[in-house]
DNA sequence: ACTAATTTTGTAATGATTACAACTTAAAAC
DNA sequence: GTTTTAAGTTGTAATCATTACAAAATTAGT
C-alpha cells in the first residue's frame, strides 16, 4: 500500500512533510529521536520546523500508525506502530534492537476489568558487539 | 533486617538522609517520583534539598536497592528493587499498580552473547475504577 | 583539635517538550 | 476565480525534569 493510502486510511491528510516523516520512519533502519528526524530531512524540507515534527509525531501516535518508545533516555523516540515486538538497548553503546517477542500471558486473566490499550517490554544490558570489546580489551 | 542494614549490606553508608528515603519508598504504597519524595520528607527534615533527593536515587539505583520506573509520564518514578514485576498505568487517572508477573521467554536462547540486566513491563490501558465510571456515566 | 573524606545544599545550566500566536498553504464557498 | 474559511506549518518563548558544579556542612580518622 502506497504511503498516502496509509496515512489516508488512518484518517490523515497526507500533506508533504508528513509523508517524508512517514518514509523516513519506514525507511530508516533506527528508533529515531525528535532531532534526528528533524536532522535528517531538513535538507530536503528546508524550511522545516521541529514543532512540526512534534506535531506529526503526536498525530501519528494518536491515529495508532506511529509509537512512542521510551527507553533509558530522557528523550522519546518513535517507531512505526506495525507489529508488536520488544527492544533492547544497549547500556554501552545505547544501541537499540527489536527484539521478536512478546509476553504471551493472558493479561485479561490476570487484570480482569481492566482494558489493556499497550504492552511494551525494554530489556538492557549489554550487545554482543560490546562484550566482544571488553574481552578484546581484557585480554590484551 | 534493620533499614541500616539493608542499606550497609549493599555498600551505602547509611546517613540519616538516606534512611528516610529508604523508609519512605519502603512504606509509600506508592512509586513516588523526585517532587513527591521531597515534599513528604520537607517537613521532616527542613534542610532537605531536591539535589539530595536526586543523588541518594540514584546512589539505591546504583547499587541496586532501587530501580528507576519510566511510565507514560516525562519523569522518572522510583521502587524498592525487591521482586520483579511488571507495572500496569491507567491512561485516565495515571494510577499505577504493580503486576505480578515477568516475561518468563529464555532471553539468552532469543538474544545468544548479549548479557542481559534489567527487563521492564509496562501495561497501559484503562482501569477498572475508570472503566466503572464510564459506564455510569453512559447510563445517566 | 586537625585534617581529609564524605555528604548535603543552593544555584545555575541543560535539554526535551509544550504553549501559543503569526504565517502560509490548501480547501470550500460564493 | 476571487473571497472566505479551515488546516497545516513555523518561530519564539515558557515549562519542567534533570544535571553540573562549587560551596557549605557533617562525619570519620589521626
Ligand atoms: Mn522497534
Ligand atoms: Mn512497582
Ligand atoms: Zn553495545
Ligand atoms: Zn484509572
Amino acid at each position: 500500500m502506497p504511503n498516502d493510502a496509509v496515512l489516508k486510511a488512518h484518517g490523515i491528510k497526507p500533506s508533504l512533510t508528513r509523508m517524508m516523516i512517514f518514509e523516513y520512519l519506514k525507511t530508516a533502519q533506527k528508533h529515531p529521536n525528535v532531532d534526528e528526524i528533524y536532522q535528517a530531512l531538513q535538507s530536503r524540507i528546508p524550511t522545516l520546523s521541529k514543532t512540526t515534527v512534534y506535531n506529526t509525531l503526536h498525530l501519528f501516535t494518536e491515529k495508532s500508525i506511529a509509537r512512542a518508545v521510551m527507553l533509558k533516555d530522557q528523550e522519546n523516540r518513535y517507531d512505526l506502530a506495525a507489529h508488536p515486538h520488544a527492544h533492547f538497548q544497549c547500556l554501552h553503546c545505547n544501541e537499540v534492537f527489536d527484539v521478536a517477542m512478546m509476553p504471551d500471558f493472558d493479561l485479561n486473566q490476570l487484570m480482569p476489568n481492566h482494558e489493556i490499550q499497550d504492552v511494551s517490554v525494554l530489556i538492557s544490558g549489554v550487545c554482543e558487539t560490546c562484550k566482544a570489546k571488553e574481552a578484546a580489551q581484557k585480554s590484551s
